[in-house]
DNA sequence: GATGAATGAGGCTTCATTCAT
DNA sequence: GATGAATGAAGCCTCATTCAT
């Protein structure tokens, strides 16, 4: 009896939490084809082929559900992260794959970069969100990197690591935001070793530096 | 007689011009202030001093309107830029009087910032407008002083325009996009020398690139 | 379960029906006090017990409420035709009988009458609706009179039916309209026998025509 | 000096008589292409070539100057059908000729047949308007023949004059809506003779009746 | 526990009318 | 006397959210 009652629970809970990400794939597609303001909860309860009540009973409220998104894709983010940086060594070796992993994720997520992008990094409630420390969490990976780097000596010691971050985050994000909104065909994958060398070309020391790279 | 009708057509076409102005400062103070959506066309109009329908005798509706605020601001950012940039010579010191001036206009527009950054260029139309011609305008600038440097051989000839220019203004507007969410005291323009820095190495030929800069 | 279902599915049909009515009951009274322009959407839903955004989920918007009057009143008014006419016999009688019974139903339903003779069928729209096709078919019975008096030989077979349909609809709304403007107390059914006996002497063969009818 | 006072007076209400003539033309022009509730103030001041504050100047409001119409164009029937009455003889003759002129003068005045019949007579106010008189007025014209058949002895000394006039008039109005809507090329002067034919069926009294008319 | 019908609340937009020039 | 720029006033329609079933 007991143990029934458990697996009823575990079969619960395990149904809401499949639920909870339904509702956020589905927010996340009509949120990238719509827009956060045109899209309808209507459209995302038909989408997710639940009633608009269960949104609501997962979620505050409409917004609630927005900055959620992330909360269901960084940690998938972060553990691919992880898994590509396996069997790497240098920090320049794992940069190269961080920015390569950075354009990769937007370029295979199309519709998460869209949302991020377009809809929750402008939102201003956004930093006061759990989605806003989830993503700082997975920026800190590149801080972590540029700091080894540094223990190494082929990052110059006196990079200041937040200004780093603005100009590697920024730049790809700004590639991946003309991206979107220009519907250009060429893949932003494409840059990746570009930004490599002009990243190492303004972080790494005298060591690090080949004109020839 | 002619004289007074080309009179009150003069002064017809400046209240007019006069009109829009007050019109799109005070919607670009709202907008800053409640964002796009959850501004009202009823609030643009009081603050503005003048009745919503004079609003839509301007303007076809609020998106046209949202989209003419940076048809009044990048000339005038345009103008004062030319105006910094006269008596200076060599492409490194135009370039770091371009990051200043773009850090220093955001700094001195926070309204400006807020709108363009978190409302325009989110916003999927954006590039369909007269806007983004505007914009893409200015930034051409950066690419002029880019390829002045490549002339005088103090930036390196292989350097991807295109690359660099999403790089500068990528890294530039999420500096600024971190400060007005974050509503950091500290001043944006603190970051230019570094910016410059970081930027010379990375872009820089043999010949300009000094270590100890 | 199936029943429970089943029963369900029903009650909700059977609200949704009920509700489109009591809307278009309501609809029906605001038009024919208001007209079409000046009568408030407000007002229709309060009359009708019913919020507005109810009355948008069952009509596109206000002109389609407009014109879906008639596929209810249309109906019914067939319906009651259809008994009004089993026992008689002769096309001539029939033909008393639509008249009297057309004047009737407007007499009989003043609001219906208001609707559809000052607001539906002046509106330009009018003949792209349902509710024309549906009162094209009522005017059809009218038709099929005339024809049963044409194989009697009651009614005259060199008569154009589409001109007579013009003179009987015609001059029975024209005197339910001036009825309607000018709010004379006279039943507009009192005219019903001289206009059969004017209609007859028009339409009738030699056979059905007698001067002392 | 008196002289040129009175000129100037003179000229003065030929100007306005002329201008109020223009406005009309305008407001007719408009009103019978998109409809009196469509069709904008504005619209007609730049039609008709005047400022809106002039039009509000002639007449009270926009409702005042779409019954302001028929108070140009009636006189204007009036005098026409006037003239093409002169030289008849004998009432059926005089009947068949208003019966042709008033779907003649429709016909040729498409605009006029628009604006009367599915503007102006459905609007509740029409009947407290001078122009409701004058449309009675020229209808009398109608019931003035019919009196004289009756002493000529070819129209039925029993005939109902309201009663002929509703079916008279409905008819030719119902014809001409028709038209109006389905915009079908087929000329409703065709119809003239028809109805003639039918009317003196209906109306005529046993010398004026031919069954071979 | 899930539903989805119903709604409350409010925004954008329009246009007849006026009045300062 | 004519203008036409400015507006006051209001209406249609939408949609996130809830609650009775």
């Amino acid at each position: 009896m007991e143990i029934k009652k458990d697996k009823k629970i575990n079969k619960i809970n395990n149904n809401q939490l499949f639920r909870r990400d339904i509702i956020l794939t589905a927010a996340l597609e009509i949120f990238a084809q719509r827009g956060y303001q045109k899209a309808l909860v209507t459209e995302i309860a038909r989408r997710a082929g639940v009633s608009e009540a269960t949104i609501y009973k997962e979620f505050k409220d409409k917004e609630d559900l927005l900055h959620a998104i992330p909360e269901k894709i960084m940690p998938e983010a972060t553990s691919q992260l992880a898994l590509h940086m396996q069997g790497i060594k240098g920090a320049l070796n794992k940069f190269r794959k961080f920015l390569w992993f950075y354009l990769y994720f937007f370029e295979t997520n199309k519709d998460w970069a869209t949302v991020v992008l377009l809809q929750i990094k402008p939102n201003p409630r956004f930093i006061k969100t759990t989605a806003y420390q989830l993503i700082r969490k997975f920026t800190r990976i590149l801080i972590d990197i540029l700091e080894e780097g540094k223990q190494e000596e082929t990052i110059r010691k006196n990079l200041d690591n937040n200004l780093a971050r603005h100009i590697i985050i920024g730049g790809i994000e700004h590639i991946t935001t003309r991206w979107l909104l220009l519907g250009k065909p060429r893949s932003i994958l494409s840059y990746a070793d570009e930004l490599f060398e002009l990243f190492v070309r303004a972080f790494g020391s005298e060591n690090a530096y080949k004109p020839d790279l």
